[in-house]
DNA sequence: TGAACATATGAATAATTGTTCATATGTTCA
DNA sequence: TGAACATATGAACAATTATTCATATGTTCA
């Protein structure tokens, strides 16, 4: 029934204490979903180089399609991305819509990982 | 020339002072690639369920196969990435490989994306 | 109200990627 | 050495996704 049937593990010399141990510390399936999805939003230059913009300055969606060189409709459509993971928010001023961090996490993960890659 | 002449921002109102201290502050485009390559490796839920599984102890691949129910060779493919990016290391212990957490970075950000998550 | 400006969004396309399947490589032990 | 075990890997397929294009929504001001 279960995978390790069928496939790889029928004569594996499985090592059961470890198993357990790591399965009694393995979060709910949706917390796991709900972290891989946060990072994803992460995962992309765009998005990145967005978010390095906003560590500036509030900036408008123009402002910043001219400073990354994007069309406004790319721009746009990532920013919704990061609304819905609540990584920026917005306001509105007149025509334009001002866009801005929403908490400070996103400044300390961008952080970590530079140090990571910066080894 | 610029996507900016040609598309969204012809008659736009520019923040001049707002796009030059953001351009300032912007990291290398290599730096940048970097970053959100390492982020798109956290961005799946497999990858991130075998470094939780790293946290509780060094763990070979056939009970890493078994604890998430997954194939071997899914899970090979999955670990060769996560050590590309010097996430995990791994040593072989007769016939079997154990793999475990590459240093302390991994657990700082999922820590720190659990936050975020979690509010 | 109507025209111009600023942003948002739906559909389509191209590129990326996780898993499976088949098989290759590496290790132990009789 | 040969057989069984454990892991790694290449190719193919399905699913996801970033961007573009066209257009809709929302705001200001004459």
């Amino acid at each position: 029934m279960a995978i390790s049937d069928v496939d790889c593990c029928e004569t594996y010399e499985l090592h059961p204490d470890r198993i357990n141990l790591v399965n009694a510390g393995m979060p709910d399936e949706d917390k796991l979903y709900d972290l891989a999805e946060l990072f994803k939003v992460f995962g992309d230059s765009t998005r990145i180089r967005i978010l390095y913009a906003l560590f500036e300055s509030d900036i408008c969606v123009c402002d910043l399609a001219e400073t990354l060189q994007m069309t406004q409709s790319a721009v746009s459509h990532q920013l919704k991305i990061l609304k819905q993971s609540k990584l920026v928010s917005s306001r509105r001023e007149g025509k334009s819509v001002f866009y801005f961090l929403a908490d400070d996490h996103v400044r300390t993960m961008i952080n970590q990982g530079l140090e990571h890659v910066s080894e």
